[in-house]
DNA sequence: ATTTTAATCACGTAAAGGGGTGATTTTTGG
DNA sequence: CCAAAAATCACCCCTTTACGTGATTAAAAT
């Protein structure tokens, strides 16, 4: 028997994923969540074997609510899902411990045999999840991991302020910024505010 | 008794649905499909009172797909599902004679509410989706009409070229570039790159 | 036939970005 | 505790963008 929690912000995919879940007689739905506070108190008084995490939620992103949960109950086997247009995350969700990675268009069987997989200590990947996995290790040489500073002048870059603004926005000197922006530039391999912005959104780091 | 069609590559979305309108004693599932091909074969030989339509479909887009139904098949309702961040879609769906527009996390009751006023004939939009709608109406008071030229500049900006060399690989001058420039920022109510590129990917215009 | 729009080029100034290099101080992680 | 990573600031030089203003030509629309 196996307990099996879902955070997700999607009701529709919380719905869809109990509503199979519960056909299965080996499977039991300890709950659900849809934010990642909601996720955490449930975790503080109750537990599951498995959980079902969705990488987009509204108040924290997957990649840190898996680290977290990873680090105050390592039992638990943290399976992510996600859209088909996120596969820069995946390699970010494995170092922080997660078990598994679907796809949302996985079928019944292959959330059963992730779900199993994990329960074994192994990691479960989909098939289409293996080749964006691949694609992206193989991009990346230097894997671009931003610092939280980077993230927050990358986004301040992209609602169109200029580094002056930024400093000023930041109490930092103008020099910090460009050096973060320099920094940026370097991590993301691109050499201008264009490909800049297109690499963010492309990958939705914004 | 109304019945309702789903179109949605994900089959979590779809068992959520189903499992939920099952429920409902006055609607009918009628069917699903899983891509945009499947469901133009399903209504070549059967029907349904409104189709509930995911704007990502994996062999064509929920624009066309809704531009086409709604050609052959003008008295069947089109809802629209979408994720949070797709908002410049909206508009184009309306156009297209979309019945209304859901983002994926809306609750049950909004879904049923979504069906029951399709079914008068009149739009639903959710909550969300109303406000990004009225935010991107709003903003196009005058409609940004970009010459050929200027998307052909465009493009390369976003490509990450400089005006030096946009103006050799099209034999103009740095200045008529550094002028097409102006004129995009002025069209699109931006005042730099970044701006500028946000806002040609958020609207599509790449 | 005349106005509008698109596309072109020009000049000038000020601000911002892009590239390199180096150094100090926290913070974080093993 | 120690090493690594992150965040901070600095200086130099040069390129590019940003903004204004104005002008010519050709094509399209009215």
């Amino acid at each position: 028997m196996t307990s099996v929690f879902i955070v997700d912000d999607h009701q529709l995919i919380i719905e869809g994923i109990v509503s199979f879940l519960q056909k299965e007689k080996h499977i039991k739905v300890a709950g659900y969540a849809t934010s990642a506070s909601a996720c955490i108190d449930y975790f503080k008084t109750n537990t599951a074997d498995v959980i079902l995490m969705d990488i987009n939620l509204p108040d924290m992103s997957g990649i840190d609510l898996c680290k977290l949960i990873k680090s105050n109950y390592p039992g638990i086997a943290v399976i992510a899902l996600s859209t088909i247009n996120q596969g820069s995350y995946i390699t970010q969700m494995i170092e922080y411990g997660a078990s598994g990675y679907l796809l949302k268009n996985a079928d019944k069987e292959e959330i059963l045999e992730a779900i199993a997989t994990a329960q074994n200590g192994k990691p479960y990947f989909s098939f289409e999840a293996g080749k964006i996995f691949k694609a992206t290790s193989e991009k990346r040489t230097g894997l671009p991991v931003l610092s939280k500073r980077e993230k927050e002048i990358l986004k301040l870059i992209a609602e169109g302020f200029t580094n002056i603004e930024i400093s000023r926005q930041l109490f930092i000197s103008i020099d910090t910024v460009d050096s973060h922006r320099k920094n940026l530039y370097t991590k993301l391999h691109v050499k201008n505010t264009a490909l800049l912005i297109r690499y963010a959104i492309e990958h939705t780091l914004l």
